[in-house]
DNA sequence: ATAAAAGACTACTAAATCTATATACTTTAT
DNA sequence: ATAAAGTATATAGATTTAGTAGTCTTTTAT
């Protein structure tokens, strides 16, 4: 499961992305936009910020914005960001690796492999899936439901 | 990722799949073999027994046992019976949905369509995969591994 | 120059969950 | 009868997550 960091960190970038060209937007707009808590959204922009995925600016009239196009920022970026492990195996993970310590030998262990299976399927959608991605995905979902 | 109670589960399936059509295989044999704490894995065998996935055997000279042929025992039923979500978002879960409190209507959720995607594709790996697959693909490995 | 707006940074707490252990009980084989 | 082995429940400890609070810094507007 995402954390909820990594869901905050996923909507406030789609409404970032929205976005892209304007004015930055301020946090309290985002997180009341979102329904998600401000000062919690203001720890998790900072990362992205520090990052490099967003640039901020202080003062009235500041806030957060993408620093880069939206069709260049990949969902699995995010989730990297934000702490979350792609695989379902600590064994399995690309970043995040760790040994299993009821493992024997993980070269031979067949539920390693499997689950080596599972991240790669997984890690595929998420490295072609960018935020101007979500963005249209959205228009999408939006048509078909209004139609 | 997939918690403790999940891997311990799938690594003593495995070992009772091999065991398959033997006598009863005790608890701490298994947990000794996999290392895997005892106490522990009583739990999750009961579980497992409770689920009709196991049968039990109290005494001397009992244990555990699979009821059902390995080849019939999916990964996926493994996953859900020890309370793993296979989604990674709850909006998404099919068998353990749950609303997301910051979505406004999730039908139109961007970042749920693209999770509902990543859930399709892990879900046809798990519930295609077997127990008696684990054990096949865990003999290709080791056969790759000594060649 | 000063006040207000807005982000930056650090620390902390509360709650939930996960992992593991402990204890007492029941059944079965010999 | 006794020992082996599973059944059941409770609980403790550790870790993680989510969220809050408070203070500091920078920038803009007046």
């Amino acid at each position: 499961m995402l954390s909820k960091k990594t869901r905050y960190a996923l909507k406030a970038l789609v409404v970032l992305g929205k976005n892209f060209g304007d004015a930055p937007m301020q946090i309290s707009k985002i997180a009341s936009e979102e329904h998600i808590p401000k000062k919690f959204l203001e720890q998790i922009l900072l990362d992205l910020r520090n990052a490099g995925l967003l640039y901020s600016k202080k003062g009235s009239g500041g806030g957060y914005g993408l620093v880069k196009d939206p069709a260049k920022i990949f969902v699995v970026q995010v989730l990297r960001l934000t702490g979350g492990p792609i695989a379902l195996l600590p064994c399995v993970s690309l970043n995040f690796y760790q040994k299993c310590d009821e493992c024997d030998n993980e070269l031979t262990c067949g539920v390693r492999d499997v689950f080596v299976e599972v991240r790669d399927a997984t890690l595929k959608i998420l490295t072609e899936t960018s935020i101007a991605d979500v963005i249209r995905r959205e228009s999408n979902l939006l048509k078909d439901f209004t139609e």
